[in-house]
DNA sequence: AGCTGAACGTAATGCTATAACAAATCCTTG
DNA sequence: CAAGGATTTGTTATAGCATTACGTTCAGCT
């Protein structure tokens, strides 16, 4: 029951064994405190649908979560997953992962909004790094071409440590 | 006539006024001497897709291709087009862009392999900058977490000095 | 109760990408 | 040169990802 606590601020953790109930419930919290601030609304498909995306710390295709809303009696066409993983990723709920097409629960909402992905090639779990000191970097580098980086996709493949150590290739 | 140079390694040119029948040209030939150096060939099809991808500095769908290539005599169907592609990327003349589901020719072939990636949102030209530092913070955050990098999808979204100087918002 | 705008549901469609197979071409090697 | 294998091109069909358009429902307000 002791697992360990899973910290946002510590990306190696998910791909760690943790309490993935805590990790789970708290962004959860977190995401209806930072609606309330907004105003917005988590209504059922909504929360279902993070709660889906919570349940792993993988990333899902928008049909695999329409699947699993249609089995749960929300509506079965593409809008509706679309519409609500929309919702999520604008107010910095999910992110999109450009190379996968496909979205993961924001494990730290309201902290850095932009972060860079750590894919694992191995076991497909999705952590976020910080990414501020490579936007940084990147900026830079853009700057010296006279190019203003506005918004800016990180996303690394590779393997986690836990796969690491099993020995994946 | 005497348009300034586009030198590869300035990825402010892609941006501005050029002599493009010269990048154009040069890429292509570079390209041939990677690809007799390889021991592979580039054929009609995969020649003419490496054309069409250096006519500009866009990205453009595979479908775009597609049309352009069926219009000029060869196969109207969606894998003449994919496997071109395909086979440019993976022998470095050509890269993928995630963001936009899109390709560009690649400018400076034997090169960074690995570049980031400019996006204007604006002209909607890509330029390609020297990706290395980048990388480097992104593998130095990864491996706080324990994670290795094998590669890594870096692309940025903003606006070129030529359009911010045009006064685009 | 009646109004209004947000959210939800469905149908239809478009765009992106690949699998599977047949015909043509190239490159050996005897 | 003929035979055989590998590569390339082409086609059909289908899978996977995403959006447009439109009607209905529902929460919140007057």
């Amino acid at each position: 029951m002791s697992d360990r606590l899973y910290q946002p601020s510590d990306p190696a953790a998910a791909f760690q064994p943790h309490d993935h109930r805590h990790c789970s419930s708290a962004a959860l919290d977190a995401a209806e405190a930072r609606l309330a601030r907004q105003g917005a609304r988590l209504t059922p498909v909504r929360r279902r649908t993070l709660e889906i995306l919570l349940e792993s710390h993988r990333a899902m295709g928008a049909y695999e979560v329409l699947d699993r809303l249609a089995a749960e009696g929300f509506g079965r066409q593409p809008p509706v997953a679309y519409r609500a993983l929309e919702f999520l990723v604008s107010h910095g709920l999910a992110h999109r992962l450009q190379r996968l097409n496909a979205f993961a629960a924001c494990l730290n909402p309201g902290h850095d909004h932009n972060p860079a992905f750590l894919i694992c090639r191995s076991c497909d779990r999705v952590a976020e790094a910080e990414a501020a000191p490579v936007r940084a970097v990147l900026s830079d580098v853009a700057a010296a071409a006279g190019f203003r980086v506005e918004r800016a996709t990180i996303e690394a493949l590779g393997l986690c440590a836990s796969c690491a150590a099993e020995g994946a290739a």
